[in-house]
DNA sequence: AATACAATGTTTCAATTTGAGACAATGATA
DNA sequence: TATCATTGTCTCAAATTGAAACATTGTATT
């Protein structure tokens, strides 16, 4: 089947269980090999890739929502989401469905509710479905072009991101359990889009006073062995819900 | 007719022209004689109040459905929005039409968009619509019982306020054209909840640069006559759009 | 085995910003 | 004319930031 049988197939079904106009669009955001990276998803019988979404059911929340759709993309559970917005302007979803009948309920005034996620990289299994033929990490810095509006959403949720930063701790999400000052640091420099001074960045995380050192280093580099470290998560639940004094 | 006759007069209007299962719902700040307000509604027959609100047409764009539902309520147009969150729990509005036929559209699975609004309290007048009887501003600290999850949303709206006003400047929405800086200080202290000390505030202000200080001052009142001030609506508008650079 | 290298980790110091409060100015009132 | 409460300005120590020097260390090179 190709992408437009299987849509028309599913829409009587669809129109029971989905709220018919409501879709979740999700801007996933990896750490990996110092690049920040962003899932994308390609729909069958379509050259443009798109964030990856899907419907809320009948009787679920918004947020489990968001969760399912995630997981059946990731195979990741509990995975941090957050909401930056809500995109519902005329006409945002007509030219996508150009094609189908007046009577499919996609051709509703469509809204998307907006939810970034944040995902430890190397956690996360690609999974695709039946109407994707491409599932794949994108670099921030080589974004495709996308389908409807999902461009801005994706500027948004970046934009979000950057400003929540500034008084919220991050990095608990993206990197894995272990992991350096300077590995942190790359990850701060990335999202903030600018370098950062190396020795002010160890006092300020230092005052923070999220991180435990570890008695381990990174051994087998070409140079001196960085401390691992971890996030002390009662410390940086804390900070997350009290926020952070200062900014970058 | 009563609310509930209203409500089901109106039921099938409204399906053609309004998107059923969404509204906006407004949390409409104004600042007067030193405190906050906030303007509520009250629905016939029903002794909770609530946040004003209404259906998007399906015509128009999302902050569109916002200006128009305020100008309905306020007179005012162009006023200042700013989405803060979308609601859209199970249930939330169930109770609500507890008394209604299962078959009117507002006891569909519901979606609320919240937006603030900030509003020059002297140039708003209140008008009442035929499923409400009362509208009416209340302060801040004295918020009664309010329907569905509209506290919550009021939570939200408040703290995302004091988020945004750590990086963007705040007042020329909501305070009269000409005002002094122990006003405008005030409405600082009331937003954020905390004192701040007055000569810091001076220094902090200018440092914005986003003053300008008139050849005229507040004269009648029992003590020293303050210097009055308005906005530069230029540097207002780019501090707004570039953000400030430290916070409270 | 000694040395160089490049990255990590620590410290320093001047410049800037903040916090707290003193001091000065002023319009109305007594 | 003196008093008062409030407005407006200024000061100074404390804290934070920006920038860069200095010190350390595992690996690679000679």
């Amino acid at each position: 089947m190709n992408f437009k049988q299987i849509i028309q197939s599913k829409s009587d079904k669809s129109w029971q269980l989905y709220i018919p106009n409501l879709s979740i669009d999700c801007v996933v955001f990896g750490f990996h090999e110092g690049s920040l990276k962003i899932l994308l998803t390609k729909m069958l019988d379509h050259n443009l890739w798109s964030l990856p979404g899907g419907y809320v059911l009948k009787t679920e929340n918004l947020i489990d929502a968001g969760q399912r759709i995630l997981f059946e993309r990731t195979g990741a559970k509990n995975i941090y989401l957050e909401q930056f917005g809500v995109f519902g302007n005329l006409n945002r979803s007509e030219s996508f469905f150009d094609d189908f009948d007046d009577g499919l309920w996609n051709k509703q005034r469509f809204i998307s509710i907006g939810f970034y996620a944040l995902v430890d990289f190397t956690s996360v299994n690609l999974i695709m479905d039946d109407i994707s033929d491409g599932c794949a990490w994108h670099d921030i810095s080589q974004i495709p072009d996308l389908i409807m509006d999902h461009s801005t959403m994706l500027d948004n949720a970046l934009k979000t991101l950057r400003t929540q930063m500034i008084h919220k701790p991050i990095g608990l999400n993206l990197l894995p359990l272990k992991f350096t000052i300077p590995e942190l640091q790359k990850l701060y420099e990335i999202v903030l889009g600018k370098t950062l001074n190396r020795g002010n960045f160890y006092r300020k995380m230092g005052r923070y006073d999220i991180l435990k050192k570890l008695d381990e280093s990174r051994k087998g580099g070409a140079h001196k062995a960085p401390d691992l470290y971890q996030f002390d998560t009662e410390k940086y639940h804390e900070a997350l819900k009290n926020g952070l004094s200062h900014g970058w």
